[in-house]
RNA sequence: GGGCCUAUAGCUCAGCAUGGAUAGAGUGUUGGACUUCUAAUCCAAUGGUCAAGGGAUCGAAGCCCUUUGGGCCCA
């Protein structure tokens, strides 16, 4: 048991209080404390002040000389804040020995949210014509964060990509190669998703501006498009493969893995939006307008002021929301499900499969990727759509909350970064945008990162070989991107800046990793394995026990982060750990004192220490090198 | 015209869900600490009418209403 011991036993002996006192149940907090008001708080006085038209202070008198008579294994005393805070002081001594023992197990961390459920999390989903942007990253670095905290909370987790290689971006680029001549192989080495990207779809759209009769080239080739049998679709394919293949390389580079990737085409000719329609339309959310300026059109009928949606316009076809609602149904695990799964021809990981849909019912793997449950991650400026699809599967399916909008602002550029890439902004940010080439690529990002933190690295170890200044280079560079895309809160924008965003100082993912670095040398300088058998007691400085508490804590802030879908709460959770990590390394020496008790205790307390920060990194997929 | 998000220190952000104690970090600026387990570190100083106004409450950065600035979506 951790931190959460604790609270636990002072809870159901405020309850047990409550009770003698004839007090009805009130849902009263027990948190840890602020620093500098014991160990453990709770408000249930203030809760009770009106009921008993007493002070706060005063019934937090009786209850605490109540709460002295009660069983306490844990706590100390506790003590009637001036205030009206119940405040409470742990014997540290039983609890450092809970925390520390526990933090040794594989287990630690771990709490049951998901009760092994099946949860889906679908990220990324970025066309696949260009190389994935700083915006794109944000998307992809939630996405993968979240999967590993609900995977950490015991929820089964299936991510997917969802590529869409049928709409207007994929035609662009087709139109790029077959009409305007654009050469299949990229000039001197350049990465193929990044020449997709940067030449041959940039100057298409420019090319369209400019001449207004190449709309008709362009309608032609979506059409070609939907007929999956088509030379162009067939091109189209092969275009889009060596796309994604190049975004997934980069997602790879950091640390984001997927288990399968569903190919919209594949959606569209499965036939998947007859059948939904057709429930649609028997469950009555599907309605028929006869007249007014949506006449002949299938329309879901807006909440309170908004505007009815159209679905099938009056000619018959599809609006692109149509796509997204039996792929939604599919997802939860609704419809039959129509794909056939093959292996993807690369490998991403050691460790997990990555598999793709196909039509080919050649391929007889059996697979489910569907879930109890659906998290989609995608940018706020698809909220509309969104709830209309939350609105639809909550009908579909009588499970609260079964699909999940994550939604965060998105990432734009500082005007000086975007003077940079040619566009003056007169001081204001400014929106990345793949068709006006305006965007900073995740790559280039990370090269930048790569470089500076190579040069840092070489800097403080001028010994160290080639290969472990590489490899240390990648795990800083890549930790202090994710860190960035993860620190703020979802809803807050991001104004990514090149000079900014290179720093390494500060609450970044390189502070947290130094830490572990300094931690794991402190073990390795002493050359033994700390045994966790030890006089608890010596473990009594005030940069100690902070430290104890904060491990202790770590099942609760993985609740808190799985519960609320909030990357943030690991990141700042990790920070807090290095922080007072770091205070403890400047205030308490552990190797070569004469006291070789304490040193041992403290040795154990580094170890711990190390085992819970790896494991908090790892839920942020941030590596922890050795040295640094 | 309708909807969503946002406003806290010079700058970037925590805290707000579930109202209570002294509003916290980083960065910047100024000063200090490496013959001591790695200074990508630590310590100190500096810096806040929590956008404005109103309301309910014993009590508001947090809840409700109005207004304003910024971003986005739909029309």
């Amino acid at each position: 048991m951790t931190f959460k011991s604790i609270l636990d036993e002072i809870e159901n002996n405020l309850k047990k209080v409550l009770n003698d006192m004839s007090i009805d149940d009130v849902s009263f907090s027990v948190e840890p404390a602020k620093p500098g008001f014991g160990d453990v708080s709770s408000n249930v006085s203030f809760l009770l002040a009106k009921q008993l038209k007493k002070s706060p202070q005063d019934i937090a008198k009786s209850i605490s000389e109540r709460f002295s008579h009660c069983t306490n294994t844990l706590v100390l005393k506790s003590e009637a804040h001036a205030s009206g805070y119940l405040n409470f002081f742990a014997d540290w001594k039983k609890l450092s020995q809970l925390i520390l023992s526990e933090s040794y197990l594989d287990t630690f961390g771990d709490i049951d949210l998901g009760k092994g459920t099946t949860i889906v999390v679908e990220h990324t989903s970025v066309n696949p014509n260009k190389a994935l942007h700083i915006g794109h990253i944000r998307n992809i670095i939630i996405g993968d964060t979240v999967s590993r905290i609900l995977k950490k909370a015991n929820y089964n987790v299936n991510v997917l990509n969802y590529i869409d290689d049928s709409g207007l971006q994929v035609a662009d680029i087709v139109v790029g190669f077959k009409h305007f001549g654009y050469d299949q192989e990229p000039p001197n080495g350049k990465k193929f998703d990044h020449y997709c990207g940067d030449d041959v779809y940039v100057k298409t759209t420019e090319k369209y501006e400019k001449d207004a009769g190449l709309e008709s080239i362009r309608k032609n080739v979506l059409k070609d498009l939907e007929d999956g049998n088509s030379e162009t679709a067939m091109f189209a394919d092969k275009i889009t493969r060596r796309v994604l293949a190049g975004q997934l390389e980069t997602c790879w580079n950091l640390d984001v893995f997927y288990d399968c990737l569903n190919f919209e085409s594949h959606i569209i000719r499965s036939g998947l939006w007859d059948k939904i329609f057709a429930n649609l339309k028997d469950m009555g959310l599907l309605e028929f307008e006869n007249d007014g300026k949506n006449a002949g059109c299938w329309v879901i009928r807006g909440d309170g002021k908004e505007e009815d949606k159209v679905i099938v316009r009056s000619n018959g076809t599809a609006t692109y929301i149509a796509k997204d609602i039996p792929y939604a149904a599919w997802k939860l695990g609704m419809l039959e499900d129509p794909f056939c799964y093959e292996r993807y021809p690369e490998v991403q990981s050691s460790d997990r499969d990555l598999w793709q849909t196909t039509l080919d019912s050649a391929c007889t793997a059996s697979k489910n990727f569907t879930g109890d449950k659906v998290v989609t991650v995608i940018d706020s400026r698809q909220a509309r759509l969104q709830k209309i699809i939350t609105y639809l599967m909550g009908r579909f399916k009588s499970v609260p909350d079964a699909y999940v909008h994550l939604g965060y602002e998105s990432v734009t550029l500082s005007s000086e970064t975007a003077k940079t890439l040619g566009l003056d902004t007169d001081g204001k940010q400014a929106q990345m945008s793949g068709r006006k080439g305006l965007y900073v690529s995740a790559d280039s990002v990370y090269d930048m990162l790569r470089e500076k933190t190579k040069e840092e690295t070489v800097k403080r170890h001028p010994e160290m070989d080639v290969a472990e200044t590489e490899k240390i280079a990648h795990h800083v560079s890549v930790g202090t991107l994710r860190y960035e895309m993860i620190k703020q809160d979802l809803d807050k924008m991001i104004t990514f800046d090149l000079t900014k965003s290179l720093s390494l100082e500060g609450d970044t993912a390189p502070y947290i990793q130094y830490s572990y670095a300094r931690a794991s040398r402190i073990l390795e300088k002493s050359g033994k394995v700390p045994s966790i058998d030890v006089d608890f007691s010596l473990l009594c400085e005030n940069s100690e026990l902070d430290l104890i508490k904060n491990i202790g804590l770590f099942n609760l802030q993985v609740r808190d982060a799985a519960n609320n879908l909030s990357p943030k709460v690991i990141a700042r959770y990790c920070h807090e750990l290095a922080v007072s990590f770091n205070s403890f390394y400047e205030k308490s020496k552990v190797l070569n004192l004469d006291d070789a008790c304490l040193e041992n205790s403290r040795l154990c307390l580094v170890n711990s220490f190390k085992i819970t920060l790896k494991k908090a990194l790892d839920l942020l997929g941030v590596k922890t090198p050795d040295r640094m």
